[in-house]
RNA sequence: AGCGGGGUUGAGCAGCCAGGAGUGCUCGUCGGGCUCAUAACCCGAAGGUCCGAGGUUCAAAUCCUCGCCCCGCUACCA
């Protein structure tokens, strides 16, 4: 079998912000678990990546913090390199979309693409600030969600209610610098003609048989669903410049820049080189993402290269589900996560690599909980992989005089255990190919937990008469082999205990079939892989790391804006439904004094029609009208939240219809 | 309502793509063994309508069809 060249990617992380465990695993760790096999198995891959550094969300924060960009960038590049080392991901190349190789691949892959005719000019209105004096793109511009009123939300997506947002959508909108209203300014946009490509890439990607079932589909939903053109630039400082004449403050969307910085990677890792992975048929391009990157790796970036012609399309998208902490879906903006680099600082990369990988989000999302944590490394990963091979070494070390014996006859016992050994690499490599690291974890753990029940059952402690040493220093060197994609680190160290030549990354994954350890081999210093994960320290990282956050950040109101709030007692009169709504109400509601009124309210799947009429409910009585499915809702009910449903705020006794709430 | 993902022993998960006796892992319960190893490891027991109903098959947790329930995203919680 010839050689395999494969290219790996994984998602170009955001420089502006740290690491959390949910990035860990949804892109770089089973990324490097792949990378790190295939380079055993002595394949042609490279893995590439780098911090994306353009984007509004980068600039917003520099300006509020009074420094360039490019600072802001630098000090998160920097992070996050230093995070994705510690943990072990081993990029080839680690750059950044900063750097010139990147802006002039960029300008040209934008060239190319105009002068094939996929990419064309149009005049567009987008918020411009009169004071600033310039055009304000997604999250300069801030106001109130149209959606659900939420306050101070910014120009790309609401927070709280999570819709994507235009910025032109938003109401009392005013820019996020200096505060004052935008208005409407005509500019002119280049857009990619993404519609054309719908044909091919739905015929691409049905090809596509081996992509796991939700990119797949997922892809597919979005192009029958119709695909639109998208704009490629906008106005602003911070980003590759639209390398055209009549272009002066217009740079290439961070969307269309970033997918290059791949290219531009490869590139910085080997100038020539990098041809024969991007432009070769023949070589395997695989990208690791989360699941929210789905239709930008399966759509618009296979969309840029066909347009640009001369690129290999993907071969695999990797794309794992989200991980929740503790069973709550993690918020930077509410403060509930876990940063890599913390728990990093707590606990060795091996231990946090296992429980992630343990818990991979494959299929679905997953939990990540430190008890659990605790658990898992404990039981599995030092009970029986790390145990296994120090109960080897020990005893070597002790009954041997470090001496491996010669092994004399083989019993079944000892046939088995060979078997295992010329079966492992095959058994977790199959695994690892199929991108089920999960699987392969298990395979790895399975082994380990054999060699304790061969240990066991032959009791060397008893009698011995140097099969079984024998066959366990060769195992053991198997596990070092095997280990080395997930946990690289302490691969390393059973390879030094077990005293061998060379280092582990060094040797071929094949070879971790075979038993070359020889009697009167001599083993080196062996110390535990691991230390136990205690309660103490557990709850101590506990408590200093995860901070339920939320209630704390609330922001405080004044009382002349409470005092604005008109708030009444209403009268249920009348209930209908609304078409093709299923969680809706159109209710009439007699305010007394005020008169009635008609509210739309999303209550439908808690409380039934015959529950609702004559009841006294809380309203707020002078908010600003809003159109919901069609129907116009002049005001809002108050109701507490019980998980997720409403539950009415009522009168203690019977009042007045209308009477005022202070 | 649309799309996606789930429903497997007391709890949490694998197993399903590639059908082969309900197989496995962690925790919990009960009993035994061992003392090389980090209170570790090994053996055994109890505990299941593999959501339900059909179908394909010699054989279905696994494949197909229909239905029920849960979760996520989106549409529609002013």
């Amino acid at each position: 079998m010839g050689k395999e060249r494969i290219l790996v990617t994984s998602a170009l992380p955001y420089a502006n912000g740290p690491l959390h465990i949910g990035h860990a695993i949804g892109a770089y760790i089973p990324a490097d678990v792949y990378t790190r096999y295939h380079r055993l198995k002595g394949n042609d891959v490279i893995f590439i990546c780098g911090t994306d550094e353009h984007g509004t969300p980068i600039a917003v924060t520099a300006e509020q913090e009074g420094i360039p960009p490019k600072r802001v960038a630098d000090n998160y590049h920097k992070l996050i390199k230093k995070t994705f080392s510690d943990i072990g991901v081993s990029f080839d190349n680690f750059s950044r979309t900063t750097r010139e190789l990147h802006y002039k691949n960029s300008q040209e892959f934008f060239l190319r693409i105009l002068e094939k005719g996929f990419v064309y000019k149009k005049t567009v209105e987008r918020p411009y600030c009169p004071v600033c004096k310039r055009f304000l793109p997604d999250r300069y511009v801030r106001g109130t969600c149209p959606y659900c009123g939420s306050k101070d939300e910014r120009g790309d997506q609401c927070e709280r209610c999570g819709k994507q947002l235009e910025p032109h959508e938003l109401l009392d909108s005013y820019c996020a610098i200096c505060g004052s209203s935008p208005e409407q300014k005509k500019t002119e946009h280049w857009f990619f003609r993404l519609s054309e490509f719908s044909e091919r890439l739905n015929e691409w990607i049905s090809e596509q048989k081996h992509w796991p079932d939700n990119a797949r589909n997922f892809s597919l939903g979005w192009i029958s669903e119709g695909l639109e053109d998208r704009a490629i630039t906008r106005d602003m400082e911070w980003g590759v410049p639209v390398p055209l004449r009549n272009a002066e403050g217009k740079v290439l969307y961070v969307w269309f820049d970033a997918p290059i910085g791949y290219i531009s990677s490869t590139q910085e890792w080997n100038a020539k080189g990098w041809r024969d992975y991007w432009q070769n048929p023949d070589c395997k391009i695989v990208h690791f993402i989360g699941k929210d990157n789905i239709p930008f790796h399966t759509i618009i970036w296979p969309a840029m290269l066909m347009a640009h012609g001369d690129y290999t399309l993907p071969w695999q998208i990797s794309s794992n589900e989200y991980l929740n902490l503790e069973g709550r879906k993690m918020s930077t903006s509410r403060g509930w996560v876990l940063w890599l680099h913390d728990i990093l600082g707590e606990f060795s990369p091996d231990l946090v690599r296992y429980y992630l990988l343990s818990i991979n989000p494959a299929n679905h999302d997953s939990d990540f909980s430190l008890k659990e944590f605790q658990h898992r490394v404990n039981s599995e990963l030092i009970g029986t992989l790390g145990n296994f091979i120090n109960r080897v070494l020990v005893f070597i070390k002790q009954n041997r005089g470090g001496i491996v014996p010669e092994p004399v006859e083989f019993d079944d016992l000892d046939s088995r255990i060979l078997e295992t050994i010329r079966g492992a690499p095959g058994r977790v490599g199959r695994e690892i190919k199929e991108f089920r690291f999960q699987p392969a974890l298990n395979a790895l753990l399975a082994t380990a937990a054999e060699g304790n029940e061969y240990f066991q059952h032959k009791e060397p402690w008893k009698r011995e008469n140097g099969t079984t040493l024998y066959l366990c220093a060769n195992l053991t060197r198997t596990l070092a082999i095997l280990m080395h994609p997930f946990l690289p680190f302490s691969a390393r160290r059973v390879w030094e205990m077990l005293g061998l030549n060379g280092r582990v990354e060094e040797q071929e994954w094949v070879s971790a079939g075979e038993s070359p350890i020889e009697g009167g081999h001599k083993i080196g210093s062996v110390e535990p892989l691991y230390e136990k994960i205690e309660d103490k320290k557990i709850d101590a990282f506990g408590k200093k790391f995860l901070k339920p956050g939320s209630e704390s950040k609330m922001d405080i109101l004044k009382f002349e804006e409470f005092k604005g709030m008109d708030l009444r007692v209403g009268r249920i009169k009348r209930v209908e439904d609304i078409e093709g709504a299923d969680r809706l109400y159109l209710l009439r509601v007699d305010l007394g004094s005020l008169g009635e009124r008609q509210l739309v309210a999303g209550i439908k799947d808690t409380y039934k029609k015959k529950e609702l009429t004559g009841k006294e409910i809380v309203v707020v009585a002078n908010l600003e009208p809003a159109i919901i499915r069609g129907y116009k809702s002049e005001g809002m009910l108050l109701a507490a939240d019980l998980d997720g449903k409403p539950v009415f705020l009522v009168p203690e006794r019977e009042v007045k219809e209308g009477a005022k709430i202070r």
